[in-house]
DNA sequence: TTGTTTGATTGCAATATTACGATAATTAAT
DNA sequence: ATTAATTATCGTAATATTGCAATCAAACAA
């Protein structure tokens, strides 16, 4: 079907999943990684920086937008992306979270 | 294309990828988040915490054990899963390490 | 106005993912 | 040997994702 069945999961673990999905494609990870090593605004440089046609890059920019994880705003001609940092900082809770779990001493059994 | 161009990313990136895309997905999230719950080898109970059909678990659990999140070991007629919590640290190594970057104190520009 | 630049959108093709019924494979029990 | 229990695999359908050429839209410059 390619159509998860969300509604039988909680929606902590819809959530999580949701922002694992944001950055599970290379692309995405790379633009993030450029956005914060720039650390300001990101005005056009984009599409030079990652190795993929400018459509795509404005699609993966689309998606990693309407997550709220990064912000484009118009400068004239161009749009200038940055990190959404308190977006960014709930996420990592979220994530971080899950990545922490299981703290028992046990090792791995079997 | 439905196919990612991994070649033009760099393999640290091509991994985080991947790892994100492991709990991209609400059943594995809840899957993961099961083994961790009982912390120890689960035997057959997985279909039956998770409401799905039993193929469709198994090839969720299939793509964890590929990428070594999880083990199954064989007992009698079934097979008894658990978290590899080596896989899962360097996971949450990598994966952390990626979540904690942008360090610098300031505030999201724009 | 006309052109230029930049980024978004559309449309499409190819591949991937999700889900499940049916069936196979394995082991244990009778 | 049969049967039951459990999980894996196959086949298939539906939807999602990725990528790009072509095009559109907005803002600026001449």
């Amino acid at each position: 079907m390619g159509l998860a069945k969300t509604e039988i999961f909680t929606d902590k673990q819809n959530e999580i999943a949701l922002f694992a999905k944001a950055f599970g494609h290379p692309a995405r990870v790379s633009i993030l990684q450029y956005l914060f090593k720039i650390d300001s605004c990101v005005c056009g440089d984009i599409v030079n920086e990652i190795g993929l046609a400018q459509p795509t890059i404005s699609q993966h920019l689309k998606e990693l937008k309407q997550l709220g994880l990064i912000q484009g705003n118009v400068e004239g001609t161009s749009v200038c992306y940055c990190i959404n940092k308190e977006k960014w900082a709930a996420m990592k809770a979220i994530l971080t979270d899950f990545l922490n779990q299981g703290h028992s001493i046990k090792p791995t059994c079997c």
